[in-house]
DNA sequence: TTATTATGTTTACATTGAACACATACTAAG
DNA sequence: CTTAGTATGTGTTCAATGTAAACATAATAA
């Protein structure tokens, strides 16, 4: 059961160099197999033994690089919207108008949200305890929707919005296509809308909820 | 430990008339002590044995009245939708016109939301492992879903709405109002939008919302 | 080299969802 | 009323989980 010492030199260019015991890269090797665990399963299936199992280390072995299954949860969350947001910003063009801005960086929001569904509900579902104290958690959201008031606060200025108080513009926004993104996810396009075409809806749903704030 | 018998005739009206082993109410007695414990700690800390010792049964009693803890939960958010939709439906006026009654439908069914956050999230997050073989709950959800889309569907023939598919309008309109429950629900509109007073961002939301399909 | 620290392992424990066999009460047929 | 059958509860057990504590091994600083 304990050939361990048999394959010491085995594997010959991989990245830990090293010969069993002291994995080398275990924080960033836990963070990658718990993102597969839970793209496949949900967090709520996503054990801290099983996820030991498949790296293949023991089952206390995670502690050493997390206080507890939160924690890992939260750096997992706090990547997601790092992500979230750099998906949104990738899209923008200087060139074209805040509302054309806007909707592109919309779309781009929900496809992210629609492909990662299990980190989407993680971000901003009920799985994380506690969730205000982490400080750094909280900012990495508020980076996230900062993006979306940047760009309200363009379209004010620039005539195309309403002139209104721009956190509120931004939180209709906000809320709209996360509600969208959230009911997408949880199926309810699927089962309770079934006779429209998904992709119809998506993009009707962004043109629309654009002129809750258009001028 | 065992003092059983003693205590035979010693609850002398209570609902069951029981002298203990037969509860006579097991099944309603342990869903109302579930939403009690799930509104203190929301779904996630809710066990079947906790519930169980709270109603002073024995761990296994609540299996003969639920398959398993998926199926209490079940029952409970078919129990929270139709709450729901009627907290939705009362406040109905068939004397106002279309977009009045949408204002303070939506309002209803945020306060609803927000009053009752832990069912909120127990009927659209992720804790009911595999909703859609729940036939009775799909139903619930389309029941809820239809008090919104026939208002919609009168504010189109009257005039009042975009002349677009009422599938397509009620589900921005559901998208926006869920969003923002959602987001309300898990704090995001205390720490990211601090400044702003949490009821006038709910009624301009309303307002905005309503523009997306107002003609 | 040696002491210290970082990283893994083993062992242990309490809690949970669930299966199983058994006990007790209620109900209907004789 | 008795008696069989069924509905409802109990006790016991098992496997999985999160996590703590003590120990082991490697990497690093002295």
């Amino acid at each position: 059961m304990n050939d361990h010492t048999s394959a010491k030199s085995a594997n010959p260019k991989q990245a830990p160099a090293s010969s069993s015991y002291h994995h080398g890269n275990l924080r960033v090797a836990l963070l990658e197999a718990a993102v597969e665990l839970i793209r496949e399963g949900g967090v709520d299936k996503l054990s801290l033994r099983g996820l030991a199992r498949k790296v293949g280390v023991s089952q206390t072995a995670p502690y050493r690089h997390f206080q507890d299954k939160n924690q890992l949860l939260v750096e997992i969350a706090k990547h997601t919207f790092a992500e979230l947001a750099g998906a949104t910003r990738a899209v923008l063009d200087d060139q074209a108008n805040a509302t054309e801005n806007l909707y592109v960086a919309g779309k781009a929001y929900l496809n992210f949200a629609i492909n990662n569904p299990e980190r989407y509900k993680l971000v901003f579902g009920p799985s994380i305890d506690n969730r205000s104290s982490y400080t750094d958690l909280v900012e990495a959201g508020q980076a996230s929707f900062s993006v979306l008031k940047q760009l309200v606060t363009r379209g004010i200025e620039q005539g195309e919005f309403l002139e209104d108080d721009p956190q509120v513009l931004s939180t209709t926004c906000w809320s709209a296509i996360h509600g969208f993104a959230a009911l997408a996810i949880d199926g309810f396009y699927e089962r309770q809308v079934a006779n429209t075409h998904f992709d119809t809806l998506l993009s009707n749903h962004l043109r629309l909820s654009l002129r809750a704030i258009l001028r």
